[in-house]
RNA sequence: GGCGAGUUGGCGGAGUGGUUACGCAGCGGAUUGCAAAUCCGUGUACACCGGUUCGAUUCCGGUACUCGCCUCCA
């Protein structure tokens, strides 16, 4: 069996990777805030733990792999967003929810085996917090719960490489009155009547946002999983206090075996953000008609543990090389070949830590050669499937009177636009066998600006070819 | 200030203690009325300074720079 090795972020070193139980590896990754569209960033970890996920899958089978990825759907956030827009909260989340989930599934995302909602599991969250309080590691402060870190200054830090004094001298933000120790945080808190809340022992109130996930792997993974991954600015203090919440609550269990975190992303060499006007989400970029595969194809580029810069000329190179392995994969190849055939250099190459950019350098190499079955194969595994025919700007080729035609959908396309292309393709040909060269060029350049292309060929008058922005009504006017 | 990541040819991006991927772009050529497409050929790069070594881009130390986190932000 392939062993998959990992950095880990415990030990900031790579590791063998080993499932506590190979016949249920379990995963966890933070999910998002559903108050918005996801932007760019957010799909970063998403691709990230969607390619682990698959791999997996591939080693261990696709039935014993558990990863749950949850929606934070109570978040002060939401709550603004709710106030601002006068509409109910459950419809914000509800809506983002789905966007969320249809944006990714664009990127090739697999739906993780679990999606818990974090509002779905307020009791469990209130147990744990009991259970903290119960040990002296928790204490409750003007309707506040509090986690107290003097109480395991043992472990608080150790994921981040931070101690509890180094963080309170670095610290930069108002300490509210009632925390024992300055990087105290919030378990609990009170809502008041206009904000959603929930019965409790310490009255009407709400999760912190840090509750949620320990509550949420507990329930669903149990006391020790092995996986738990998430953006590396989750890494502090999220994270740190996932892992204080869940070791103090259930000290018998290790929590995380593996932690991974994923490098940020960057727009052309700068932090995306609104100021600087580089901001936008997934879905801009499709509404742009960036094919889904090809966003996924340049975050594969960059190994995930390196920051990755978003360009356009990535996204046009992506579209290129994708184009290709497409092509080769599903056109050019005789169909009735093999399907796909394992490529165990990619499965190296990703049980390397993710070595996406080495398996996407083992697509080119199978593209070079024409093995299409593992070309597929590669394709397959790491999630690049076809959106569409955006990579067909031809398809069948047709012989009608003469001329070569390569048209997408040549067959659906309407008798008297058929007509008009092969009256096009004959003034073309025409005109250049008279050498009336103005003349062939103008229509050359007509056509293709109406998304038509006609080229000479060699032992033929002219060949057609349609691009997919054909425009058949635009046609008349060339001839 | 603290913690962490990174720095490879025009761009992207692997990899390696000595033979130095690959893609894109570029350049040269073939072909072409021109262009496109295609084909052939072409690039000795690894931030800087020390150290280890017969030999380092690759190992060790330091410097510089970039970036992230430390505060809601993925």
């Amino acid at each position: 069996m392939t062993t998959i090795k990992l950095h880990n972020t415990k030990t900031r070193k790579k590791e063998d990777f080993a499932p506590i139980d190979p016949d249920n590896v379990r995963m966890y990754v933070c999910g998002p805030t559903v108050y918005d569209r996801a932007h760019l960033g957010n799909a970063r970890p998403v691709v990230v733990f969607d390619v682990l996920y698959r791999l997996l899958r591939h080693v261990y089978g696709a039935d014993h792999v558990t990863y749950v990825r949850n929606f934070t759907d109570v978040d002060d956030k939401i709550n603004a967003r709710a106030a601002e827009s006068g509409r109910k909260i459950s419809e914000i989340t509800a809506e983002t929810t789905q966007w969320f989930l249809d944006d990714m599934a664009a990127l090739g995302a697999l739906e993780p085996d679990e999606m818990p909602r974090a509002t779905q599991y307020i009791p469990q969250m209130v147990a744990m917090i009991e259970t903290l309080i119960d040990k002296g590691y928790a204490y409750e402060a003007e309707g506040h719960v509090l986690f107290a870190v003097d109480s395991w200054r043992e472990g608080y830090g150790k994921l981040s490489g931070r101690s509890v004094d180094d963080m309170i001298a670095g610290a930069r933000v108002e300490v509210a009155p009632y925390k024992r120790n300055p990087m105290d945080f919030v378990l609990w808190k009170p809502s008041s009547d206009d904000l959603p809340g929930w019965d409790s022992p310490w009255g009407r109130g709400r999760p912190g946002w840090h509750s949620e996930c320990s509550a949420m792997s507990y329930e669903l993974l149990g006391e020790s999983f092995d996986i738990h991954g998430g953006g590396n600015d989750l890494m502090f203090p999220h994270h740190e206090n996932e892992i204080a919440q869940s070791c103090c609550a259930h000290p018998e269990g290790g929590f995380a075996n593996f932690w991974l975190h994923n490098e940020m992303l960057q727009v052309e060499g700068k932090k995306m953000s609104k100021s600087l006007g580089n901001f936008f989400t997934v879905r801009d970029l499709l509404d742009q008609g960036v094919p889904g595969e090809v966003i996924r194809f340049v975050f594969l580029s960059t190994h995930y543990r390196k920051p990755m810069d978003w360009t356009a000329e990535k996204r046009d190179q992506a579209k290129q090389a994708l184009r290709n392995y497409f092509l080769q994969a599903f056109v050019l190849a005789p169909s009735n070949g093999a399907a796909e055939e394992e490529c165990p250099e990619i499965i190296a190459a990703l049980a390397d830590d993710l070595n996406t950019s080495m398996a996407l350098s083992l697509l080119e190499k199978h593209d070079d050669s024409g093995n299409v079955a593992a070309l597929r194969f590669g394709l397959k595994v790491l999630g690049l499937k076809p959106s569409g025919n955006w990579f067909k700007p031809t398809s069948l080729e047709f012989e009608k009177d003469g001329f070569l035609l390569s048209l997408q959908y040549y067959d659906t396309l309407p008798q008297n636009v058929r007509n008009q292309i092969v009256r096009v393709l004959g003034a073309y040909a025409h005109a250049r066998r008279n050498k009336n060269y103005p003349e062939a060029d103008r229509l050359r350049i007509a056509a293709q600006s109406v998304g038509l292309d006609l080229r000479a060929v060699k032992g033929r008058d002219a060949h057609a070819e349609a691009h997919l922005d054909f425009d058949p009504a635009k046609l008349e006017a060339l001839e």
